[in-house]
RNA sequence: CGCGGGAUGGAGCAGCCAGGUAGCUCGUCAGGCUCAUAACCUGAAGGUCGUAGGUUCAAAUCCUACUCCCGCAACCA
């Protein structure tokens, strides 16, 4: 089983860019083993415990249930939009979700892994923060922004994380693969050299915080909102879940390991040393341990970061009633290496889509239907004899096809769809070639004809299933278009030359990617 | 000497790990075609691959130093 698991959202604010981008990688990624033949289970969910959402529902006037609930469906109604498919929802309010969580919490208490003590330091009363040296400025004070800070001791349950860092840090050195891009593990191991033995505070007393989950032996706390967090990708894969849950079998689905994607900011500390240690502690092994997929961020025009202050923040809602899921879904995994960094530039959304999907793979569907429609009356026919150009055709396919499973097989989607278009524009400049039109004035030529016709139609026939875990919607109006429903079932290993029958008779052409045209030039 | 990333034709990027004629998309210029979504195809111009050294028969690629830009520095979703 592929298990495959996106970080929860904090249901704090309003879905943006980025949040859409690791869904939508997480279900493209999902939608290719699947396509691979794997058995795969995708989960994702929302955060919904700690501070800030307790200040921001009392802002709002609200309890923070209401706050979460209504939160919460501003990102599921998006997945929903972005056609994102997901097995498992995580939500960490979900009763069975706190179950987990507690026992995790009792069995690592019971393990001595878990102690209590105190702790002084800089608290900004504003922010209900510990500050440190870093939050000062350059004057050696804490600003103005901070509001009144002031030095207080505080009792604290702490995970004795220090325990585990040795084991982390081998395992990571002898593990070639936890971390992709590996130039991030560098970065983890070199976080670790400069652990100090800390452990890690897991609790906030209730004067302080009550939207959490309360630590099963003292009631005075709740849960530090990221060890509440992180537990969510085990509690939803069935951990320790009773048998009546709904949940997965965890053994099933924790059978190999699975992969983590999150975006390069939660890295470190959060799953690259919390999360493994915390794996460890309780008691997985080393063979059990996820693969950490960590993807970069995009940022505005010219790489300034994207926020709200600057105002480049892009609502990925809004994207799509724009332009559509289909441009949205095809930009955002298209023009990023995955791992990097990435500038996100509307112009280049609308240049890509009108590109290469309406003007290379969608003008080259629509001509080719047009064809055999015109020459052959929509019939195709695979029996004439096979030109070098054709033979070079299916080369070409085949050749697409390798590529385009090798970048997909290390989550480069850019890589894979470039692969792709590659035949996509071998098709269009083999029509220049062999001029069917040009052919088929002359009746002597039917057959000749037909065979040229017959070879884009079953180009295309390829393209609309290696371009499902992309784009799920054009496979099924593709598929239509050919009058072959069974294409959207394909998996990897059903594609052979020859998918189209002799004597097939093909749909009617229509546009699938009608190019995107702005009314008002873009300024 | 905190850590990591980046610097490649006008713009955005790939190539670097496993050295061997510098590649892609857009843009620009010229031409062709008419089956097709004013789509498609062909050709051209444009780069001393951040700087300076080193290793090598050979360096964008490996090594060293430096410059500039970005992000992050562990109770802070």
């Amino acid at each position: 089983m592929f298990f495959l698991t996106t970080a929860i959202d904090y249901t704090n604010g309003s879905p943006h860019i980025g949040h859409a981008y690791e869904k939508v990688l997480a279900d493209v990624i999902t939608r290719y083993r699947r396509l691979r033949g794997d058995e795969a289970y995708l989960l994702t969910g929302v955060d919904q415990h700690g501070q800030k959402v307790q200040q921001t529902a009392e802002k709002e006037g609200i309890s923070p249930e209401e706050f979460v609930k209504r939160t919460t469906l501003k990102f599921s109604d998006l997945w929903e939009k972005l056609d994102v498919k997901y097995d498992g929802w995580a939500e960490t309010t979900d009763e069975r979700h706190k179950a987990c969580v507690r026992g995790i919490l009792s069995e690592l208490k019971d393990k001595g892994q878990l102690y209590k003590k105190s702790y002084a330091g800089h608290y900004s009363v504003r922010q209900e923060q510990f500050l440190q040296d870093r939050d000062k400025d350059e004057s050696g004070n804490f600003g103005p922004e901070w509001g009144e800070v002031v030095e207080i001791q505080e009792e604290n349950w702490y995970f004795k994380l220090s325990e585990h860092t040795d084991w982390l840090k081998n395992f990571l050195e002898a593990s070639p693969d936890v971390i992709l891009p590996t130039f991030r593990k560098s970065e983890l191991l070199n976080a670790l050299e400069k652990n100090t033995g800390t452990d890690l505070c897991i609790s906030r007393p209730k004067e302080r915080l009550r939207w959490g989950i309360e630590l099963p032996f003292d009631d005075n706390y709740v849960t530090y909102v990221w060890f509440d967090a992180l537990i969510n990708y085990i509690s939803f894969a069935g951990y320790h879940a009773a048998a009546d849950s709904g949940l997965p079998d965890f053994e099933k689905i924790w059978s190999a390991r699975p992969v983590h994607i999150i975006g390069k900011d939660i890295l470190i500390p959060a799953h690259g040393i919390y999360w493994l240690c915390m794996l460890h502690a309780i008691g997985l092994t080393d063979a059990q341990m996820p693969q950490l997929l960590v993807h970069g961020f995009w940022n505005g025009l010219g790489g300034d970061k994207m926020s709200k202050s600057t105002g480049n923040i892009v609502d990925p809602n809004e994207l799509a009633d724009k332009f559509g899921v289909e441009a949205v879904r095809y930009y955002l995994v298209r023009d990023i290496v995955t791992g990097r960094d990435s500038n996100f530039d509307l112009d280049r959304l609308i240049m890509l889509f009108n590109t290469e999907l309406a003007n290379e793979l969608g003008n080259l569907c629509n001509r080719a239907l047009n064809m055999s429609q015109r020459f052959t009356e929509g019939i195709l026919h695979n029996t004439g004899t096979l030109l070098e150009d054709d033979l070079a055709l299916q080369t070409s396919l085949k050749e697409s096809i390798t590529a385009y499973q090798t970048a997909m097989d290390e989550y480069d989607i850019s890589k894979g769809l470039e692969a792709l278009n590659r035949h996509v524009v071998h098709c269009n400049q083999y029509a220049e070639r062999m001029k069917p039109w040009e052919l088929n004035k002359n009746p002597d030529n039917k057959e000749r004809v037909a065979t040229i016709l017959y070879h884009f139609a079953e180009s295309v026939a390829h393209i609309a299933v290696l371009i499902s875990p992309i784009l799920p919607e054009i496979t099924a109006k593709l598929a239509d278009q050919l009058n072959l429903p069974l294409l959207t079932s394909l998996k990897l290993s059903d594609l052979h030359w020859g998918l189209l029958p002799d004597g097939h008779t093909i749909g009617k052409p229509k546009p699938v990617f009608p190019r995107i045209v702005l009314e008002a030039p873009a300024l």
